[in-house]
DNA sequence: ATTTTGTTTTGACAATGTCAAAACCTTTAC
DNA sequence: GTAAAGGTTTTGACATTGTCAAAACAAAAT
């Protein structure tokens, strides 16, 4: 991701320390969930407040510069890779989230710009299956 | 849906009226919420626990008798219809959800069976979009 | 420096779902 | 049919994730 700073202020959003550490968090642990954010910015920057969180989470995501995910089971998840529309890899047993690339470069799940009356504006799609580390666990 | 108590003996399950009447309920209204559920079935049976509707749609999710959808911002969504692998278009104004076959007869998006190490099991498609109700009303 | 505007914090609250124990109902075996 | 055994339903407390509103505070603009 781009400096923190600049991405803000091309937003025309102020620029706190709250706002840098979770931009920074969500950038070196992609996927993690709110809890885990507050966590990774408590240890950065001392102290956030849970409410702080869900705000910055909340207008960074409007703004588009994060995206967030909600797979069944799990909290939502953000991630800095914004733009591209790739997809998701989720582990059943853990939650272990990874980025998966539409197969073939062009996804044959957005076909579908119309159906059945409906406007669609995205296809998501998550693959569930185990995580190499929980089929091991498994064995 | 089969006959619903046939259903239940099939699956060694035993027969209540509450679970038949969730069965009917689901049967009636594909996609409806737990709660939906149960004031579907207050109206006809009279009057079940909030718990009993989680533990009977839980064992009859489990037994694979029922289908567990769980959109982004929506409560889990129940439907009878199971064994094929269609998807789901959600509206992002009102949460109305239909069904999807699978473009194409064959399913495009599922040919990963394994990536990144992954053991996949299910490759799930949500297309969000707005239903015509809602692009009426926007206008 | 000061004002304005927007952010952060605090604490209460809402929605969805789960846990555990007691009461109850189905089924099974006589 | 009846009774024992086992599973189901109910009740009430609780957990998690997220939101709301107001007060305290900090960043930006003048």
């Amino acid at each position: 991701m781009r400096d923190p700073k600049a991405t803000l202020r091309d937003h025309q959003l102020p620029v706190t320390a709250q706002r840098l550490a979770v931009l920074r968090e969500v950038a070196r642990h992609p996927h993690a969930t709110a809890d885990e954010i507050a966590q990774g910015v408590r240890d950065e920057i001392g102290a956030i407040s849970r409410q702080s969180v869900y705000n910055v989470l909340g207008i960074l995501t409007d703004k588009g510069i994060l995206r967030r995910i909600q797979p069944a089971d799990s909290p939502a998840r953000y991630e800095d890779r914004v733009g591209d529309n790739h997809h998701h890899l989720v582990c059943r047993s853990c939650g272990h989230t990874e980025d998966v690339c539409c197969a073939k470069g062009h996804a044959p799940c957005l076909q579908a710009h119309s159906r059945q009356g409906f406007k669609i504006d995205e296809a998501e799609v998550i693959y569930w299956g185990l995580c190499p580390k929980c089929q091991k666990r498994q064995k």
